[in-house]
DNA sequence: TAACTTGACTTAAACGATTAAGCGCTTTAT
DNA sequence: ATAAAGCGCTTAATCGTTTAAGTCAAGTTA
C-alpha cells in the first residue's frame, strides 16, 4: 500500500509537499500539484483512513444502531441509510440490537470506541438518555423519537388518523384496536391519532397492548376471539400479520367477516392474502431526513435540536372493505 | 478521552509501561498492573481504536457486502453475523449492493481504503475474481460461492434433493420449474439437485429461468398460465411468492389445483396463505461458520481455501399437498 | 539599495498506541 | 569467579497523516 511517504520520495519532496498538494491547504505550484496526482494515480495511492482519523479526528464513519433486522422494516431503512452515507463519503457500521438493551448497551460502547463521527439509533423501549449523553458524538433517533433529541419519524399522529377516516368512510363503527408498545412514542402517537379522528364515530369495543411483533399475546388472542368489532386495527403491519393468522385459525375470513388495517407497509404487506390495507412510511424519505439532519449536525455541533417528520400516506389494499350496513 | 499518557502521568510511570501492563506482553509488576488497572477504571478509559489499527495494522473491523437487504434472507443472515462478530469484539462494515455491480464495486473500495480485516461477501452473479484478488485481506464467501474462494454456503444439491424426493413421495409426476439465475451456483445446484433425484420418476414439463426476486418475467408468467403441472417448484421463496401471487391471479388455488415449493425458509414462508414448503437453510449455522473461517484465515493466511456445506432440512407446510390420483 | 512581501518548499511536532533495545541491578549457571 | 539471564522499568522509534512554523530565493516597493 503506497503511502504518502512514498509518493515524496518518488518525487524528491517532503511529504508535506505531498500532504498540501493533495488537501489544497498548502501553497504548491501547479506543476508540482499535477506531477504529485500522477504519482498517486501511477501507484494506486489511498489515504489511509486511520492515519487521517488519529490527526484529524474525523473518522468518516457512522454507525447505525437497530433494533432488530428481522423486522422488515429497518432493513429497507438500513439500505437506504448506507445508500445516503456511502454517497457522502461515509462508512456505515451496524449494529443490530436484537430488541435487547443489553446489545443496544454494547452497541454504544462500540460507537464510542470506534469514535464513529454520529450515530443513526432507533432505540428499543425508553432508555434512560444518560448512556446518549456519553456518547459525545451527535445522534439523531429515527422512527423512535425521545424528548430532548433530534429526531426524525412519520407522522404517526397522521397516519392513525388516516386510518380511522378511512375506517369511518368505509362505513365501520365497531372497532378493536390492537396498539403498540406504549412506552415507544411512536405507538402512543400511532393510537392518539387513531383515538382522536375516531371519538365520537367509531366505538373501540376493546383494546390490546402487544409488542411490535406477528407473536400475539394470549390476551391479544382472546380478545380477537371474542371480538365482535367489525374491523381490527393493528399498530404496525407485524402485528397485523400476526392478528391475520390468528383470524383466520379462529375461523373469521378477512375481509369478509372482520377487516383489519396495519402500519408501515413492510413489503410483505402486498402480498399476503389478502394484501394489507395499510399506512406507508416514507423510508427514503426517513432515511434521507435523517441523514442530512446529522451532517448538519456534524458540521455544527451546536445546531440546535430538531425533530423532522415526515408525511404518511394510506395505502388501501383489499383486507379492509366497505360494511354493508343491514 | 482519557489516552495511556495520561494514565502514565497520574501513575507516574512511562507510557509503555502502562501499555504493557494492559496489553500484558513487557514484564511489569505485579503491584503496578493493579495501579494501572484501576486507573484505567477510574479514568474510564479505552483504548483508541484506530491508534492500535496503525501501529499494529489489526483493525478489529470486518466488512459484510451483501446484495440486497430487501430479500428477507440476508437480513437475517446479516442480523447473525453481525451477532458472531461482536461476541469476537469485530465491528462490522455492512455494505448493500442494491443489486448493482456498481455498488460492489464501491464496497470492495471502502473495505480496501477502511483496511478491514476480512471480508464476508455474497457475490451478486458471476463478477470477475480479479477485484477480488485485490483485496489484500481474507475474504469468504457465503451463500454465493465461486471458485477457488473460501466459501460457506447451504447444500443447495441436498435441497434440490429433497424437494424432489418430497414431490415423488405425494404422488406427483409432472412439474414445472422456476429456476433461478443460473449463473450463479447457488441456483445451479439447486436445480441439478433436484433433476437428479427427479430422474425418470418426475416429468419436469417446463422450466423458466427467473432471477431471484418476487417479480416474475413475462415468459414465467406465461409458462405458469399455460402450466398443466401439478406442482411448481421455484428456486427460492420469493420466487415462489410471486408465483403464488400469480397463479392466484389466473384462479388457479394452490395447493388445491396446484402445489408450490420454495427454497430458503424466510420467514414469511410461515406467515402467508398458504404457508410454504420449503426448503429451510440454517442460517445461524451459516453464520457461525462463515465467522470462524473467516477468523482462521485472518490467523493463518497461508491457510489452504477451502468449503463449508451446511445441511439443509425440508419444511412441510400447506403449499403442497398429496396428488390424488383420480 | 535596503526592506519587505510572496510563493514554494521543508522541518518538525503532533495524534495514541506498540515494541525493540537498553539500563542498572540481582540471581543463576558454567 | 565470571558470564549469562532476568527483572521492572524507561527511552525512543515507528505507523501515515496534518499543519504550524521556518527557510530561502525571487520579486516588489520605497
Amino acid at each position: 500500500m503506497a503511502t504518502l511517504k512514498d509518493i515524496a520520495k518518488e518525487l524528491g519532496v517532503s511529504v508535506a509537499t505531498v500532504s498540501y498538494a493533495l488537501t489544497g491547504r498548502g501553497s504548491v505550484s501547479p506543476a508540482m500539484r499535477d506531477k504529485v496526482l500522477a504519482t498517486v494515480e501511477r501507484l494506486g495511492y489511498q489515504p489511509n483512513r486511520k492515519a487521517q482519523a488519529m490527526r484529524t479526528g474525523i473518522t468518516r464513519c457512522i454507525g447505525l444502531i437497530i433494533p432488530d433486522l428481522t423486522n422488515p422494516f429497518f432493513p429497507q431503512l438500513a439500505q437506504k441509510i448506507e445508500f445516503e452515507a456511502r454517497a457522502v463519503g461515509l462508512s456505515v457500521f451496524v449494529v443490530d440490537c436484537q430488541n435487547q438493551a443489553v446489545h443496544e448497551e454494547e452497541g454504544l460502547n462500540l460507537m464510542e470506541q470506534q469514535q464513529v463521527d454520529g450515530v443513526i439509533w432507533c432505540p428499543t423501549g425508553n432508555r434512560s438518555t444518560q448512556r446518549l449523553a456519553r456518547l459525545r458524538c451527535p445522534v439523531v433517533l429515527v422512527d423512535r423519537p425521545l424528548p430532548g433529541f433530534d429526531a426524525v419519524h412519520s407522522d404517526y399522529r397522521a397516519g392513525g388518523q388516516l386510518l380511522a377516516q378511512h375506517a369511518i368512510e368505509l362505513g365501520h363503527r365497531t372497532v378493536g384496536l390492537l396498539s403498540g408498545p406504549q412506552e415507544t412514542e411512536s405507538a402512543r402517537l400511532r393510537r392518539a391519532g387513531f383515538v382522536e379522528a375516531a371519538a365520537g364515530r367509531l366505538d373501540i369495543q376493546w383494546e390490546e397492548e402487544v409488542p411490535f411483533s406477528s407473536e400475539l399475546s394470549p390476551a391479544a388472542r382472546q380478545a380477537l376471539a371474542a371480538s365482535k368489532a367489525s374491523l381490527v386495527v393493528a399498530a404496525n403491519d407485524l402485528i397485523a400479520v400476526g392478528a391475520l393468522d390468528e383470524l383466520r385459525s379462529l375461523g373469521k375470513r378477512v375481509p369478509e367477516d372482520v377487516s383489519l388495517m396495519g402500519f408501515d407497509d413492510i413489503p410483505w404487506s402486498a402480498l399476503i392474502t389478502p394484501s394489507l390495507t395499510t399506512i406507508r412510511q416514507p423510508i427514503a424519505a426517513l432515511a434521507h431526513e435523517a441523514l442530512s439532519l446529522l451532517t448538519a449536525k456534524m458540521l455544527d455541533r451546536n445546531r440546535p435540536v430538531s425533530t423532522r417528520v415526515v408525511g404518511v400516506s394510506l395505502v388501501e389494499r383489499n383486507s379492509a372493505i366497505a360494511l354493508n350496513h343491514g
